[in-house]
DNA sequence: CTATACTTACCTATCAATAGGTATTATTGT
DNA sequence: ACAATAATACCTATTGATAGGTAAGTATAG
């Protein structure tokens, strides 16, 4: 593993716990091994770093989902394929989703990494609405796909931190079983 | 307004914006005219800041809340009033919830700050089961009524943040205006 | 006289960032 | 094949700003 991808590693498990202040130079150098001016060698300033994290993330969450087409056509359901995909960062990392830590704090955070942030969601938000859309055929609009979307992504970034602050994974089934009455409304 | 006062709306603004770590004793000083050491007079840590900070917080929200079972007896629906609160967080404030920035980071806020905001959302559960309870009656349960408790404040968390950093009020719209089927259900 | 509400004057630690330097490894021109 | 060039991947040392926190002193009101 290259330095600049230890150096995102270990970024990304700092800014998933504490967000963007949760990591400096100092600490991601000591935790890989080099000096904190050789950060900089990799990334010119700490919004560029940020900025990278975010979209890595992005890319690797993205890729990770697959095409929902291809899970309906497997007669998968992409919802639960994308639900399991929140459900697995939160109980298997026991982390927050980085993306849900950077929005929070988004009015505050420099504007290359809040512009990444906001790709994270609109492409979640894009993702879901295909999906959607390939699921439901006919019974459903785009407008109307997409609304589920927002609704949907909201409720498992809320929830996911619930399950945070109030230490219970059973926060997010409660919350992600309601899911299912709502697609079929 | 007392100087005490004065530094708690200052933090909480700066925290509702960027959360634990964007606010400092030396800003806070200079907002309310006074010396950054003279703050440790009134809060000897940072951490005895912010707890107070989220404490007083969640008591004002809940005394603006009132008692759901009030609300029912006026004929309105306390769910609407208690979404109209978030709203206004949102729209008037335009800013986050504190509690729901405390929330998202609270792996690296300090012991006191992550129990007041914990009880934050122990207490607004609590408000919203019982109101589910008041205004269903025996159409639902205790356990059914917390769930829909957990589902409303999840998805009114996380639209919150979803319309921060997509900078939308239209996305909390969408999000809740689709918490009535679920409660019909 | 004494508690309240500050002030001045510090401290230590940490922050991101910069300047200037050193090996090591590739690439390129002749 | 070999030397010149340049990019890669770091280093030490330092800067100016900022962080939270402390001790001792001062003004003021009851």
């Amino acid at each position: 593993m290259s330095k600049r991808e230890a150096l995102l590693n270990a970024a990304e498990h700092k800014a998933r716990i504490g967000g963007y202040s949760n990591f400096s130079f100092r600490e991601l150098a000591n935790e890989v091994g080099i000096k904190s001016a050789s950060v900089h060698y990799h990334f010119p300033t700490k919004e560029d770093l940020g900025a990278e994290l975010a979209k890595r993330y992005t890319e690797n969450f993205l890729s990770a989902l697959g095409d929902p087409e291809e899970l309906v056509k497997l007669s998968q359901d992409p919802i639960e394929h994308y639900v399991g995909k929140f459900r697995h960062a939160l109980i298997a990392d026991q982390k927050m989703c980085l993306c849900g830590l950077f929005g929070a704090e988004s009015d505050a955070l420099p504007n290359k990494v809040k512009l990444h942030t906001k790709a994270f969601f609109l492409k979640n938000i894009q993702w879901l609405q295909k999906a959607i859309e390939k699921r439901e055929g006919a019974n459903t609009t785009p407008v109307k796909a997409r609304n589920k979307a927002v609704f949907i992504l909201s409720l498992l970034q809320g929830s996911m931190m619930l399950s945070k602050v109030l230490d219970s994974n059973e926060i997010f089934s409660i919350a992600t079983t309601l899911i299912e009455p709502i697609n079929n409304h």
